[in-house]
DNA sequence: ATAATACAAGACTGATCGGTCTGGAAAACA
DNA sequence: TGTTTTCCAGACCGATCAGTCTTGTATTAT
């Protein structure tokens, strides 16, 4: 790949450089190619290199923007971690229906996550299983996603009236976490399916009758 | 504890030539010292060297038994595959009580396993991950762990006489698998104080009542 | 005893890892 | 325009990777 160094033959070049103080759209693009790469195959797996043929970029300019790889680890967590979690809220406000509905929704929301042909399973996750030590920052970066999750779930658990929303909130919490495991595992979105299921069974249990 | 075949001490010799017939000590040795590695550190992050230097046992003796680090993998896989499952079986009998019972100390080995020191999540959640390709042997291995976990769930509910077995079972695995993430990422046993109670709910819901 | 064997120890290979450094070209600023 | 800054390309470093090969030695069969 572009052995040859033909200067001459730089007919069309992408913009380059960064306004001054402002985002710099390098660091973006080493964070998404990150996150795509990770997300695909873990962590450990993805070298530096692949990074950067990815995302176009010098390994200087990374090393400009992050100290180390681990460095870029932990912002690629926790880029996901803001990300998502504000994925959740849209897709499960634009379904629209009741907050019991927006409750159920969400094992949907997770069912057409699974066959979206981009899933390999839950990053967060992945990250705890390569950085079991509990004081690692990847692995707190996974249980502060975990426990924003639970508190997103919590709040919907609230709006519906639980009398112990964060009881139900942690039940459901469970319901998603194995329906997310067993999609990567088994494959399809048959655990979705199910875990909706048993979501239902579980707030028409601990929800007041509307 | 080997269950398994246990050739009557000593005394015979494998037919033909002077081999020592040996069961091969050695190779049982590589098989824990990677299953305990590659469970607490993952796959990619454990180098043949640790293995080796772990096992107290020389390289070319490795590359006798494996062709190759992915067979070694796959075959600590099976490993703990056919262990495991003995292990819950056993354990599950130990705990006596009636099938109703079983299917809920399930829940309770579960949690004295994710306090016992030695719990760094599922193994095969962890091979899933680092494999994320379906069509990986280390991948299929998972799946096959998976579904014969599904399995044994399923009999326990047959026995516990559900109305729809595979259908409890399914669940039940929904919370099985959301419990052992949860315990890893948060730690703790409280995931699986939480997978029982729900579990429970789910019996009472599932089960004729006795 | 001798010969065959199994194994540990570790040198070695080529590839790749994370990370550093340089040189020259393009972009931004003046 | 000239000056300065940014950045790409890639050489380079030491460490480590999976895997091969050699050598010395202890055991064992004959």
């Amino acid at each position: 790949m572009a052995t040859a160094a033909a200067p001459s033959a730089a007919a069309e070049r992408p913009p380059r450089g960064r306004r001054r103080g402002r985002p710099s759209v390098r660091r973006e693009r080493l964070l998404e190619a990150a996150l795509a790469l990770f997300n695909r195959e873990g962590f450990h797996a993805v070298g530096i290199d692949r990074i950067l043929a990815e995302a176009g970029v010098a390994k200087m300019t990374l090393y400009k923007h992050f100290p180390s790889k681990q460095a870029l680890i932990l912002a690629a967590l926790q880029h996901r971690n803001q990300r998502i979690l504000a994925w959740y809220d849209t897709a499960l406000t634009a379904r629209g229906g009741g907050p019991r509905e927006r409750l159920l929704g969400l094992f949907d929301v997770l069912g057409d996550w699974f066959d979206s042909g981009d899933f390999h399973g839950c990053l967060f996750v992945k990250a705890a299983g390569e950085y079991p030590d509990p004081a690692d920052p990847a692995h707190k970066a996974a249980a502060d996603y975990k426990r924003a999750l639970l508190g997103l779930l919590t709040g919907l658990a609230e709006q519906a009236g639980a009398s112990s929303p964060r009881l139900l909130a942690q039940r459901l919490l469970l319901l998603v976490e194995g329906a997310t495991v067993l999609a990567l595992v088994l494959g399809g979105r048959e655990a979705a399916r199910q875990a909706r299921d048993t979501a239902a069974l579980l707030v028409r249990q601990m929800l007041p009758k509307a």
